[in-house]
DNA sequence: CGCGTTTTTGACCAGCATCAAAACAGGTGG
DNA sequence: CCACCTGTTTTGATGCTGGTCAAAAACGCG
């Protein structure tokens, strides 16, 4: 997506390339209209906050391009990822004026921000949006409890391989060798999976070594069998969700 | 809650134990009449499953008396516990027909149960249903969210001091001594904190002899000082959530 | 009272964290 | 283009937390 496109899309809901996907999925075009009236576009670069924990957030927003991580955190300083938002998926809590968590760009993120007095007043009066919000929220529980079985119950091995996992279906490219840019660091990853960046480190060495996936670079994430990945991951070969 | 309360409860929305906080909270007196005519009361015996993961799940309900869980599990046969379901909690994903997670009742459970297809025509014809399902959808990610804080980075000891004092809160009988039922066995405590049933025995055997809680028989919590559990929890004294 | 189940306790071990240092990548300025 | 510096990633050595296996104790129930 180039610049130009995205000033497009700051336009034209229409254009948008997350259009059927996001919160506006089922919107008639008279309540695109009544979006456009409301929405701003802004970029973040990789790394920054966008929401710090516990301060007020003003807004609601969708993840246009790029990725953006929810974290949680404890006084002593440990921390653990509690989302992982990709394009498509809705940040913010209506009828709540602060952010439980803190807001970070995993790569350069634009989102699609709407005023949050004014997005609650949509979704009192439109069906639709609160109804596809519904139908979203019950996804991320979904996902969110997948999520913790990991947490609970996986071994750093197969955590490493289902985020890999993951990150290969979200990116699917077609056929092997399928192929993928990591948007997480070393430490997000660790973060994700409630480990450290050693042990993610050292497994990721030791899926290499056992044949079961190969990189380019430091981002770049190779696999030729998807199913041993899988087998790794301690999953049967459905249903993952992310975000 | 008597035989006769329960009775009275399955005829008159209007007198039920969870009527201002479940799913239907929010309804007209004529929306009330329409749920009448599509719920039924069951009652499910402490340790009996209610759904089995992977099931056809022709029903929503609410929780009206008593404890259920939601779990997940692996082929081998690890388990973590994703839900804890307490009075008004809701059950069943509208435009889902079959369970992604066994639900089993912890205690004695009374669901009131709604045809799933007749369900899902009040939540898009009542704005009201489907807006209160939305908040209480949201109230369950960041229930989770705070629960996977738990499961990535807390230590056996916090997990388990953790879990009392969420008990603690929800049954809060007033001033000191806090007392409480533990509506768990040590296998269902285990399965929600990502532990094994020993460990979490000897940490609660610990936190007894830190003076932190006492026992009264099995299942009788006893704290005197909420405060120094919630330190031992490692959270600051503030908003846990449960279910 | 006797049996089955749940809980507790004990001994031991493995997996992951911790601490530390080396290797590597990426960017800057000479 | 290379030397240098900074931050990330990898590798190594070691220790602790929590898992595993086993048995004893406590509880609940017929």
């Amino acid at each position: 997506m180039t610049a130009l496109d995205l000033q497009i899309a700051t336009e034209a809901c229409r254009q948008c390339p997350i259009r059927h996907r996001a919160v506006c999925a089922t919107c008639e075009p008279d309540e695109l209209t009544r979006l456009e009236a409301m929405k701003s576009y802004r970029t973040w670069m990789a790394g920054q906050t966008i929401v710090m924990e516990g301060e007020p957030m003003p807004f609601a927003a969708s993840v246009v391009t790029g990725c953006a991580t929810l974290t949680r955190s404890m006084e002593d300083g440990r921390m653990q990822m509690v989302g992982l938002l990709l394009p498509s998926d809705f940040i913010g809590r209506p009828g709540r004026a602060n952010a439980p968590y803190e807001v970070v760009a995993a790569t350069d993120v634009t989102l699609c921000m709407f005023d949050r007095p004014a997005f609650e007043r949509l979704l009192t009066d439109t069906p639709h949006v609160s109804q596809r919000l519904l139908e979203m929220s019950l996804d991320e529980i979904d996902a969110a409890r997948e999520w913790m079985l990991l947490l609970g119950r996986k071994t750093a091995r197969e955590k490493v391989a289902t985020l890999l996992a993951i990150v290969l279906r979200r990116a699917a490219t077609g056929s092997a060798p399928l192929r993928a840019e990591l948007p997480l660091t070393r430490e997000a990853m660790a973060s994700y999976l409630g480990l450290t960046i050693e042990t993610v480190s050292r497994q990721m060495t030791a899926l290499k070594k056992d044949g079961v996936i190969r990189m380019s670079g430091l981002r770049g994430l190779l696999c030729d069998d998807l199913g041993a990945l899988l087998a790794e991951a301690g999953d049967d070969a459905d249903g993952d969700v992310l975000s």
